[in-house]
DNA sequence: AAATAAAACGAACGTTCGTTTTATTTTATG
DNA sequence: CATAAAATAAAACGAACGTTCGTTTTATTT
């Protein structure tokens, strides 16, 4: 058994509860943000269920507000230096945790990478599944760059560190990683084909189109600098505006490619 | 003075011989690679020559055969584990050769990065004054695209390392890496700009073209897996074709996205 | 053959890291 | 207040790391 196969997918969170990536909301960022369950406190609060035989805090309050201060400190440190140059020494100083307060809540330096690779795949799982509701080939294109612009920023840090960190994993997690990446690949060629089927779309660049739709998501998250959009100091409406912007960029250069004429 | 400062830029080496960047060739892949200067043997040539302040072996043989063989293996083991986790102890046992070997082509582990971001540093150089050539706005797109493919296939595990490692450099050259980035994007801008004045193309999203020329030729030396122009299984002839498709596929997406109708 | 200088060797050094252990104190909650 | 959980601070451990350096080998010249 793989540790990616240990956890639970959304697929088997669905069948438990029947509602983990349902009701998921597109009509705006905040809508979005509040209803995504990788947001905000939920998300670590997640880690905390889904992570229990690493996690030995007990009461999740503290593991949720320690798991935070961890997290947080992991993104800002190796973003800069990278993961295995931050020390779990500078970790504790940063975190005002001790070394033990740390290794209550994981067991190992890796756990760190681990459950970032878990987070970022179940996102990625849900946005997968969203791709597959119905509507127009144009629309469900248009939805699922959106719902990847609003997870990807949510979870910017998340899935930055997993792009530039990947070597730090183990051989299954890398392998995992680089399936997320053709997945979404796979899952635009798909809707793309069915664009074509309708005589909605007309390309004969179809895996051309669906990777520059992934590249240039990709570009969002892992680029901060080219979009100001995960600055503390913007607020959230204009967060909002930026990233409707680059959505806006986005469909207008896939609209051309696929020399859509349609609404929308 | 920072180290970017202390080698040669190809402005000054222009100025010496006033031929490094001259004369190269894009007929065919074959023809750039026997005219450009940092392929085959005259790119370790290059680093010993650039970086005698590093490099204390004294004979250019034993320095060029030793250079290749470290930053060989530096870039297998890197691409896997990442420059951190790789040892000089591994690189020892890969190369064959001892500790004081190693340590008599460069001064500490670190130079082997800092040579990897001058190199990288330098081609871009030439890349970027290929990119003032005459020609219609065009033809200058179109084999300023070429340029940059052809290079980054000769030197793609130098490209690959620098992405991503740049956190492995001091912040000078993390700058350095950034504004590489930054000023191929505005190379392209300007090109565009060009072809807009002259009524050539027409688009409202000239920041955006740039950008999709710039990530589309970044996926190409970062994504190796998705094209195999970089397996040694293939011919020179296959390699020189899968970069002829990938040229003609960004050319025909950009050609769409500029609505350039002419010849070209 | 002898001398020389460059190159290669590899054991050893000091440091840093992840991790564990210790004893003690603080905090939350019934 | 009582008690269990959590956090602290400091010390210690062993493994692995980058780096150094005295020595040996090799190639070339005298």
């Amino acid at each position: 058994m793989t540790i990616s196969d240990q956890y639970l997918s959304t697929a088997d969170i669905a069948k438990q509860t029947g509602s983990f990536g349902a009701g998921i909301q597109l009509e705006s960022f905040k809508a979005f943000a509040d209803s995504f369950p990788l947001s905000g406190e939920g998300l670590y609060q997640n880690i905390f269920d889904r992570h229990a035989d690493i996690v030995q805090t007990q009461k999740a309050k503290f593991a949720v507000a320690n798991l935070e201060k961890i997290f947080s400190a992991t993104f800002a440190e190796s973003s800069v230096s990278g993961f295995d140059r931050m020390s779990l020494r500078d970790l504790s100083k940063t975190t005002g945790m001790s070394m033990g307060a740390i290794y209550s809540c994981i067991s190992k330096k890796e756990d760190i990478a681990l459950i970032v690779a878990d987070i970022v795949r179940l996102s990625s799982e849900l946005t997968h599944e969203q791709a597959m509701s119905a509507g127009s080939p144009w629309e469900q294109i248009e939805q699922s760059i959106r719902f990847h612009l609003y997870a990807s920023t949510l979870l910017q840090p998340w899935y930055f560190f997993l792009y530039f960190e990947t070597c730090c994993l183990p051989e299954q997690q890398k392998l995992d990683s680089k399936k997320i990446e053709l997945d979404a690949i796979a899952g635009f060629e798909k809707q793309i084909k069915r664009g074509l089927a309708s005589k909605d779309f007309q390309t004969n660049q179809v895996a051309m189109v669906a990777n520059i739709i992934l590249v240039l998501l990709e570009d969002w998250y892992l680029k901060p600098w080219k979009n100001m959009a995960f600055s503390d100091k913007i607020s959230r409406a204009e967060c909002e505006q930026k990233i409707d912007d680059y959505h806006q960029s986005i469909t207008s250069v896939v609209r051309k490619l696929l020399s859509y004429q349609g609404p929308g």
